[in-house]
DNA sequence: GATACCATTTTGGTATACCAAATCGGTATC
DNA sequence: GATACCGATTTGGTATACCAAAATGGTATC
């Protein structure tokens, strides 16, 4: 592997996980002493992921994007529309099989599974689903619209209930999807992604002092 | 302007404009001495126009990617997702002044017009649009998903009597935007995307000889 | 004449040196 | 004590040198 992707993925993973915090300075010679690779790799990764949305220029020089609740409501208008198309797709189909896949995949998650897992899991679900759909856009879409918003759902306070609330809501859409009836299946998923927008950006407004006092930049609705 | 920026944008108008044909490979060498920078800012130009979906890695090395029809198709579907989403918002919304600038965009248009500019603003209206619904993320969409069509709408061979029909149906959505009635706007879309795909992916399956001929590179459906 | 093989060249990947501009610290001034 | 100013440092932008791997072309062999 190439230092640059070897960076790029690092790099991700640090954001990602909170590691460098969002809205945290980040300066390409620190990150080529951090992983030992020279700028160039590092500038190469640095535009990947400003691509990707994960970091943004601040004039001249880098900064972690920071949490972003306007953001977060119109990535839900975005998520809906494109994972919308690509259940009514795949409801179409006989996918009868990747579905048992997907749902095999949600019931691996019990009482003992760490959250990391189930956080994992939670975007993977909506990511293996619109892979059904065969559509390379939608696909492409799905994730990117889950990498925005990995760190958000990380951060966010989630009770047992609202988690097996949101695991009834997938079990519902694959329902729904085994039975080809794409309307109920948008229904379901409409309802599911309006739901958990709102607890989303609810939690991190509730939670934004606590946040801005670990240093991490929330920017308001 | 930076150098990256620089060749960045001469280097995607290349492309779009056919001055580089879809499969070419390109040297970073090349592009170099072309443009008169040094390897690190044509490295990070290549890398962006990468993510755009413009080139492609072949191996080692870059090429620039080939008119794909069956990709065609796929963001037809992917079109009508995130368009038909914006449209709707906008409908929602009271717009009329943003409307009729569209309008007079598309009433700027005459016999007179050069082909480039009905090209230009033949995208131009579907993105100008898709800004109205003020989500960034469907307006991105929209952007790229013009970009990747940019180069197969030039090739396309449109008739006189196809460029009306494809104004006409603009009109429409317009007018159904104005009137704030969202299912109108989302069906008279639909059907204008579907049937600009229709036309494009036969135009350029009758034509794939001849393109091939002039050394482009079409994948079929 | 076709083919296998080797030397040469070319290419992308990487490291690094240099520059101008922005930033940062400290000092002098009010 | 606040502030304006100036030099030292840091930073991203760029050019370039070097390397290993891949592509190329020519040659020898069958």
């Amino acid at each position: 592997m190439s230092q640059m992707q070897n960076v790029e993925r690092q790099l991700r993973e640090m954001i990602l996980g909170l590691e460098i915090g969002p809205g945290e300075r980040l300066t390409e010679r620190w990150i080529e002493s951090r992983f030992g690779a020279s700028r160039t790799p590092v500038r190469a990764a640095l535009l990947r992921l400003e691509t990707e949305g994960l970091i943004g220029r601040d004039g001249r020089g880098w900064t972690v994007a920071p949490i972003n609740l306007a953001e977060l409501a119109q990535i839900a208008v975005y998520r809906e529309a494109v994972e919308v198309a690509a259940v009514r797709l795949t409801a179409a189909q006989d996918h009868r099989g990747g579905v048992d896949v997907i749902e095999a995949m949600l019931d691996s998650c019990d009482a003992a599974t760490p959250r990391e897992e189930w956080h994992r899991v939670g975007m993977d679900f909506h990511i293996e689903l619109a892979r059904l759909s065969g559509n390379e856009f939608l696909l492409r879409a799905v994730r990117d619209a889950m990498t925005r918003l990995s760190r958000a759902r990380w951060l966010e306070v989630r009770d047992e209930a609202a988690l097996g609330r949101a695991w009834a809501e997938h079990h519902a859409i694959l329902a729904a999807v085994r039975a080809g009836d794409a309307d109920e299946a948008a229904r379901q998923l409409t309802a599911h992604i309006a739901g958990s927008r709102d607890r989303l950006v609810t939690s991190l407004h509730d939670e934004r002092r606590s946040l801005r006092a670990r240093g991490f930049a929330v920017v308001a609705a």
